[in-house]
RNA sequence: GCGCGGUUAGCUCAAUUGGUAGAGCGCUACAUUGACGUUGUAGAUGUUGCAGGUUCAAGUCCUGCACCGCGCACCA
């Protein structure tokens, strides 16, 4: 026996030398597994943030995708996995510019376009490292020699290529719609990158003046600088005589000239029943004024604060306007009701900003137009139909019902970004010309779109660009559409969603055939891990404490998909005393001599519970079947079988046999210390140094004979 | 407002198509220098949120309700 059995297990000391044993291996790659691998499987990585550290939740997504890659390869098929990270645009941008300001006290106005990109290249390619790093200690065993980055030269073409097709095909337009703009991020968002916050706010009713007929209710009386008109529901008896009247008025300074309309998206039972029409910062004001040919005001410019000419007010926060205002009514006698409410406040979910809807000139994708070469169907048809028509499958299944709720409620995607990481819009500007394409137009004075991408749009691409397209690529034909997308429920929308559009249009294509979501982890209390509340938890540290295995089954057990967890010592503590335990039961198994014959009653026992557990790995259920690897090796193998082996030695052989091929099963769960217990073995066997990782999945056979 | 999930042992959670409610941690007692960073043996704690219904049989299916959480919409 190896003297390592004589010490207990140390993962500290294997981890890092298996996972090198693994790499140099080459078998992370396809191209290099043996003869018996001919059927394709892929996963692409879902890109981590390249400039962020990898958290739990990272984690799990690892280990998840490992259990089902380590199956497959061992099942026999030509397994893909293939890693890459996420320029993420904004979240990068963002928080290169808070060390730029904590560093220099600069923004990144004061250095230039150039001299910040070079900043943020430099910052993300430090990142990547790191993050690689903490991803291999997690064991995943990625095809390294195809890593992608969603910003690299080939995506870039992709990006630009992708654009080009759509913009073609007008699905992309520019056009200025009220956009999400967040005055802290200085850009648009779009409609998902909101985060909604509650907060105590009020609601003020009055009348715009002694003179005007109605009064009207709002949280925002700064933003009634710039009405046009007075909205009320047609069928309303109150107001019907003013229907079609113009009135001109001065309202705190502004002169304001208000047409009473009738729209039937006015809710009789809120408020007066009358709702102030504010085109420019309002969507559903823009809707109602597009309806009724009304002018539009812009009321608040690009840092929350009054654009107006107004003494007193020009240049103000619109926090401080509103009370100037609340102030002059009430001075005025026009302040009706002043009612304390909780109101939904949007803010940017990357910079906390408080987002002011307003007016500008963006790049839109538009969902609702019909598309010629797909049967006239529309993108939010394709993204539908490829779901509901069961070509992809979302598990767990509840989250269809999400995706196609959102896909009803979905509006244009805004896809220009006023931020500088990014890729660039691929288009050229001169005088009133306008140039799309893959690269500058020749011809002097072609000015390229200042504006870059959201970030999603490139990540849309990524089942495919991260095979090579738009060149045709040998992997491209090989392994896409590929086998599984596996991610958090929480970007959903963001990612999965973007991804069909992009494949079904751009390539006709799924770009996967199954939906695997997880859910978050969260602390031992049930919070939300956040970075804020400073409790992001490094994997890393748990990996030194508890070893990579012990973590991989605390984050899996007990785990169904889609459904919270919550990780905590007590968990972590009892499959790191399993690593322990089976590190003994590897030493007490190789102290004995390998005698006797098969015991057909224990292999059968056993070839139900490889069936069992084969079946749940096909459906997907990891958290059951290591659950049942688990309890069988610790409460049936050791506890009953081992100590009745002891008063028996001839069940040796059967022991041996078992053992061995209870490794296998174990193996994508934690393959550290099984692919260490098996080098022991193999040798054991015939002397044959082989990996675990690529023994053939334990497949049943009966056993002749009688028990012994 | 529309929709989804949860409610099971002290705690954290399982229970694959309806078939005697389980695991880990914790707790109690006992054993043990044992292959074991201990581990093993035995044990206690449950009207499966509430009220009905279907069924030979319900944690699981149906109806209603309560509480917790989430998504989307509205948010003047």
């Amino acid at each position: 026996m190896h003297e390592k059995f004589l010490k207990p297990y140390n993962p500290k000391e294997t981890e890092e030398r298996i996972y090198e044993l693994w790499n140099e291996s080459g078998f992370f790659n396809p191209d290099n597994l043996p003869e018996r691998h001919q059927e394709p499987f892929s996963i692409v990585l879902p890109p981590p943030n390249a400039t962020g550290t990898l958290h739990v939740g990272g984690a799990l997504m690892i280990v998840i995708e490992d259990i089902i890659v380590r199956y497959k390869r061992m099942k026999g098929y030509k397994t893909l996995w293939l890693p890459g990270t996420d320029h993420a645009a904004i979240a990068t941008n963002s928080k290169v510019e808070k060390i730029l300001h904590k560093e220099e006290g600069k923004t990144r106005h004061d250095i230039g376009r150039e001299a910040f990109v070079l900043k943020v290249e430099k910052f993300v390619e430090e990142n990547r490292g790191a993050l690689k790093y903490q991803i291999s200690r997690i064991g995943a065993s990625l095809d390294w020699s195809r890593e992608a980055f969603t910003f690299d030269e080939k995506r870039n073409l992709a990006v630009r290529t992708a654009f080009k097709k759509m913009y073609d095909a007008g699905l992309i337009y520019r056009g200025t719609r009220i956009t999400n703009w967040d005055p802290k991020g200085q850009t648009t968002i779009s409609d998902d990158e909101i985060v909604y916050t509650e907060r105590p706010s009020k609601l003020y009713t009055f009348k715009y003046s002694k003179d005007f007929p109605i009064a009207i209710s709002t949280t925002r009386p700064e933003t009634k600088l710039g009405d046009t008109a007075v909205a009320v529901h047609p069928n309303d008896k109150r107001y019907q005589k003013y229907i079609g009247q113009t009135f001109k008025l001065n309202f705190a300074g502004a002169d304001l000239e208000l047409k009473v309309v009738a729209d039937e998206i006015v809710d009789i039972e809120f408020g007066t029943g009358a709702l102030g029409v504010t085109p420019a910062h309002s969507q559903i004001d823009a809707e109602i004024a597009l309806r009724h040919n009304l002018p539009s005001i812009q009321v608040i410019n690009e840092y929350a604060k009054i654009k107006l000419p107004i003494p007193g007010l020009e240049g103000v926060k619109t926090i401080v306007a509103r009370e100037t205002i609340v102030a002059w009514l009430k001075k005025n006698d026009l302040l009706i009701k002043e009612e304390d409410i909780t109101q939904r406040i949007s803010t940017a979910e990357r910079t906390g900003g408080i987002i002011e809807p307003l007016p500008k000139l963006q790049w839109f994708v538009d969902v609702n137009k019909p598309i010629n070469n797909r049967d006239g169907k529309t993108l939010k048809q394709l993204m539908y139909d490829a779901v509901a028509g069961g070509r992809i499958i979302i598990l767990p299944e509840r989250f269809e019902k999400e995706y196609f709720n959102w896909i009803n409620n979905l509006r244009d995607w805004c896809i220009s970004r006023q931020i500088w990481y990014g890729h660039r819009i691929p288009v050229w500007y001169r005088k009133d010309e306008v140039f799309v394409g893959l690269d500058k137009p020749d011809g002097s004075d072609w000015e390229q779109d200042p504006d870059t991408l959201d970030t999603w749009f490139s990540s849309g691409l990524w089942t495919f660009s991260a095979l090579g397209w738009p060149e045709q690529t040998k992997d491209l034909k090989t392994y896409h559409p590929t086998d599984i997308l596996e991610t958090g429920y929480d970007i959903i929308f963001f990612w999965v969603a973007r991804m069909i559009l992009m494949s079904e249009f751009l390539l006709g294509k799924i770009p996967f055939k199954t939906v695997y979501l997880h859910g978050l982890v969260r602390n031992q209390k049930g919070e939300k891990l956040s970075k804020s509340l400073g409790d992001n938890i490094d994997p890393l540290s748990i990996t030194d404490q508890y070893g990579t295995d012990a973590l991989r089954m605390a984050l899996i057990v007990g785990v169904g998909p889609g459904s919270d967890s919550k990780l905590g010592p007590d968990k972590l503590k009892a499959y790191k005393n399993f690593a322990n335990k089976l590190w003994n039961i590897a030493r007490f198994v190789l102290s004995q001599e390998r005698n006797g014959k098969l015991d057909k009653e224990l292999i059968d026992e056993f070839n139900t519970l490889t069936k069992d557990i084969t079946s749940d790995m096909e459906n997907y259920r990891f958290y059951i079947a290591a659950e049942k690897i688990y309890a069988y090796l610790w409460h049936r193998f050791a506890d009953e079988i081992i100590e009745k082996s002891k008063k028996h030695p001839e069940y040796n052989a059967t022991l041996y046999y078992i053992f061995e091929n209870s490794l296998k099963l174990l193996h994508p769960f934690m393959p550290f210390i099984t692919e260490e217990i098996w080098s022991s073995f193999a040798k054991a066997t015939d002397g044959q140094a082989r990996l675990l990782m690529i023994e053939p999945w334990f497949t049943p056979s009966e056993v002749e004979g009688p028990s012994i």
